[in-house]
DNA sequence: TTGTATGCGTTATCAG
DNA sequence: CTGATAACGCATACAA
């Protein structure tokens, strides 16, 4: 007897009262063309029965599954845990349920899991990309099902799709200025995987802000890292044996800095002193450390998100509607901003 | 012509092939009954037309969702967003799908959560309490629906519950006992609010090893705190302030002690020098602070998430079973470890 | 070997 | 005002 008592559904109901499942279902939505009496005495043995609507029932009728899926490469990365959040607020507030799927920055789990999704029939997808993506086909492939997708932060590098990602340039161009402001004149790189389509914004954002500033390009205070712990050091202590090092360096974001000051300090120098740094992210523990970067540039994870998920639930509505013009391509660029850590201690 | 092209479903080859649905159905599954040739058309026509079982049908027939719920706190706390990704983990390898839920340590949200898992029909649910938790009807009432639940790391302080949690005994000891034998003899507690099962246990542990470690206890070196910042300062400072403070400290957790260091310091005094901390958690970004706790209480977010999604596919596996015997509780604590960052550095 | 009928829970359409 | 029927997509017991 451990679980065979079945919920009552709009027949039970239906039998008791001897009358048929369909009065019962108008009785329940208080339909006008059903008779008072007859509609209280629905009500009285659905309360009696602990009755509650099939939602899945309904849904399946509906072909809808009020559920939207985030795919997002690491929740272990603060950035994007709150983007899941900001994804989450949203969802509730239109009455959908997230379903999560990380990539790991794997582009096969991310096919898996898009896959997975698509077999849930979910009502709609949120993306933020692996490092390793560079094809689309997996995520075109949904349009077949009538299931959008919108991406944020880690976008394809392509036009025709939905998305919501952070402009940099007037961060960065702050930041640069604030450095050459006191004093700094050989401004370093430290960038990212080529693969990633970041490190090549990165990169224009810095030259077009050095040039801004009037700043010499030199080839030599240009390095890259492949993220990696090790890579990461390997960069900065690149930087740091230069002949003249740079006094302030750019870093492509706050993991790899975290991995720069250590090696810094590694290498008996000071941070802030000997050489600064300015990074993109805004990782929530800078509170806490001791060496603090100058400056970090605000990827706003949460508002991507957030915005992201409104674009879809737009999106989802529309496709909803019987005679739905298709909606132009939503597309949001954020603008970043400086936010500066050596104030705040 | 946005979205009117319906999938291909099995009518629609049936039709093509002028033969029963049933019979597609068959076909498709590779019946034995079904003769070679009409398998093989039955195929042919299926990748033509690009067909795929609309598992929300299939799903909907066995009254399954192959969805799970987790219910946690808060997912910007690296434990938390650690606890998912086990969950995640093991849901994949059952092929079963996470929707999440925060409950933001709010009582109602994690109500409105429960129900909202509920209507989804979700195949089970996981939960870490929120600290307002203390009755457990909305969870009860899971059993109507056959949606079993079990709890991890923030279990209630009931026994007829299934649950995975952590152990914290023997870590305790193991800090004690090394705080002992460095020659510390004045060890307080910074402890949680009352609300916590975890606040009490604390204490209770507490009170254990300094028996076992023939320490005296002394009413003055135990403080709590609510777990806000500014109360967390305000705990050490109380500390701190004695006329003869603790010379180590036991901390509910890692983000209290994290406003514990930064107190200290700003009181000019150094970590591990004049007052030396253990807490539980251990946080991700200890190796890239300068001033590291002594040691810090794994809690093993991971590992009980993980173990306690094995608990539940049991428990939904074993429900499906048809002449299922009621399963027992499933119960597990896990031992935790002291992890010695004081070596690591 | 294949087809028919039925059901999962609900609602919409059409009749009465 | 209410009921019968069909439909959502699939699977299966039962017939043939």
């Amino acid at each position: 007897m451990s679980n065979n008592n079945k919920l009552p559904t709009i027949k039970e109901i239906a039998k008791r009262l001897n009358v048929s499942a369909s009065t019962v279902s108008r009785a329940l939505h208080d339909h006008p063309s059903i008779g008072l009496v007859t509609t209280m005495r629905v009500h009285k043995v659905a309360k009696e029965l602990g009755y509650e609507a099939n939602k899945m029932a309904i849904y399946f009728k509906e072909r809808k599954t009020y559920t939207i899926g985030v795919i997002i490469p690491d929740l272990s990365e603060p950035f994007f845990s709150a983007a899941l959040t900001g994804v989450e607020d949203a969802a509730e507030a239109s009455n959908y349920n997230v379903i999560i799927g990380q990539s790991l920055d794997n582009f096969e789990r991310e096919k898996k899991i898009v896959e997975n999704m698509k077999d849930h029939r979910v009502d709609g997808v949120l993306v933020s990309l692996t490092k390793e993506t560079s094809t689309y086909e997996h995520f075109d492939s949904l349009k077949k099902y009538n299931i959008p997708v919108v991406f944020f932060d880690r976008v394809p590098n392509r036009k025709d799709i939905n998305y919501v990602a952070c402009n940099l340039v007037s961060g960065m161009l702050q930041a640069i200025t604030k450095l050459v402001g006191i004093g700094h004149s050989r401004i370093g790189l430290i960038n990212g995987p080529a693969k990633l389509a970041a490190t090549l914004q990165r990169l224009e954002i810095y030259f077009r802000c050095l040039k801004e500033n009037n700043l010499p390009m030199d080839q030599d205070i240009i390095v890259s890292t492949t993220l990696a712990k090790a890579d990461n050091k390997k960069a900065i202590n690149k930087l740091l044996g230069l002949e003249e090092p740079p006094t302030a360096v750019i870093v492509f974001n706050d993991y790899v800095l975290l991995d720069c000051i250590a090696a810094v300090k590694a290498a008996g120098l000071v941070v802030n002193k000997d050489i600064s740094f300015i990074s993109f992210a805004n990782l929530p523990i800078w509170e806490y450390m001791d060496s603090v970067p100058l400056g970090s540039i605000e990827q706003f994870a949460n508002k991507q998100s957030s915005m992201a998920a409104e674009f879809l639930f737009k999106m989802i509505n529309n496709a909803n509607k019987p005679n739905s013009a298709e909606l132009p391509l939503l597309q949001h660029i954020i603008d970043s901003e400086m936010i500066d850590y050596s104030l705040a201690k």
